[in-house]
DNA sequence: TTCAACAAGATAGTGACTATCTCAACGGCG
DNA sequence: CGCCGTTGAGATAGTCACTATCTTGTTGAA
């Protein structure tokens, strides 16, 4: 649900680089390593250097890579495609219906393409307190490219009116997350995300 | 706008022991100075060794006190108080004008207190990533005591319901202090709180 | 005055993260 | 096919946030 930017993902244009296919797939070999350890053992009982041996690389590239320990599990690639799926609907929807569509239809295709570790890491976030408090973090900037997908599509009237909206889809999807985790993924995700969505439009103002 | 918990507020009833009142008198006087450090030389090229030697007191004693670097600026009694104020106009108000009233009513408090301080605490979370990041994770804590507030009140249909009220108020609360520091205070933060939570009621729904 | 907490200081760690250097691998050139 | 410049990985050593443990001094009650 995070996602370090870092470059790695696009050197060139068309196409990533054969060197950069390689790294992003040693980064996956790595996650997948560290998440397991985290999991069974604890995040603050495994050390970096630990994660390192067990992965088969030297602790200094785990920091190249990911820049921390947390990146370790935090460490995906959701919001860029996320963001592009808002943009793209931003035409023909409003803007909350625009955020929630995209939502729904990239946190599919994530679950899809290894809905084991998206589990696992999801779950990890929530039980160790460091991991959650990057995470939060995580969620901050993407409020902020999401107000300036806002920006961009001439949407609102000033800053503080889109630093709101978004703040607003951001928080119904992070409530959404932390209710899924909460029920260990009885309900399915994309649900939870409507729900809490819905929940929005119904909030009682009444003064 | 955030606030370690800690005990050191309430040892017996009725009133703070004469200890505890000291220790808090202490702990603000240690905030002063690291406040004041770190804005002049940056959160980072300033040590805990070094604000403990500048305040006086042993490095060991700021971790007793405030648990963690990032604390000693962001420790503050906002939120217990705010929760108070909320809790009492759940009875006559929704919930999210209950917490725009509190919200508003307690700023207003906070920097009547030491308004100087509270500037100069703002400005440098939003300056220094690493306190952007703890304090966003104070948020996440003041969300779910909101959300409680609620259910106490016997609000809302299910706990997602309650958590989507409570991080939609929040969101509004936190797009409105982001904004108040991006144009250095030259606006009322109440009035810009107020319009944040107006913003919340005409978010464009339309599919 | 004495004794029983309890809180603060001193000391010695652990481990996350960084700066610097060295070395190996790759890709374009003749 | 061999040469070289660029890039990226490993090794080393250091800084600093944070913690566990022990000791000492201060407080508050008998």
């Amino acid at each position: 649900m995070d996602g370090s930017d870092h470059a790695a993902v696009a050197p060139g244009r068309g196409q990533p680089s054969l060197r950069a296919r390689r790294r992003v797939r040693d980064m996956e070999s790595v996650q997948r390593r560290a998440v397991a350890l985290f999991t069974t053992e604890g995040f603050d009982d495994v050390s970096v250097e630990r994660v390192a041996a067990a992965a088969g690389v030297s602790p200094v590239s785990i920091y190249r890579w990911f820049g921390s320990k947390e990146a370790l599990v935090l460490w995906d690639d959701f919001d860029p495609p996320l963001l592009e799926a808002i943009a793209s609907r931003l035409h023909d929807t409003g803007p909350l219906e625009a955020v929630r569509r995209g939502v729904v239809d990239e946190l599919a295709h994530f679950e899809d393409r290894d809905h084991d570790l998206v589990l696992a890491r999801t779950t990890l976030i929530h039980r160790e307190p460091a991991l959650l408090a990057a995470s939060t973090h995580g969620m901050r900037a993407l409020e902020e490219a999401i107000a300036a997908v806002f920006e961009r599509a001439g949407l609102g009237q000033d800053a503080l009116q889109r630093r709101t909206w978004a703040a607003v889809a951001v928080a119904a999807l992070r409530a959404a997350v932390d209710t899924w985790q909460r029920r260990e993924g009885r309900d399915a995700l994309g649900d939870i995300v409507t729900r809490a969505f819905h929940d929005l439009e119904v909030v009682p103002w009444t003064t």
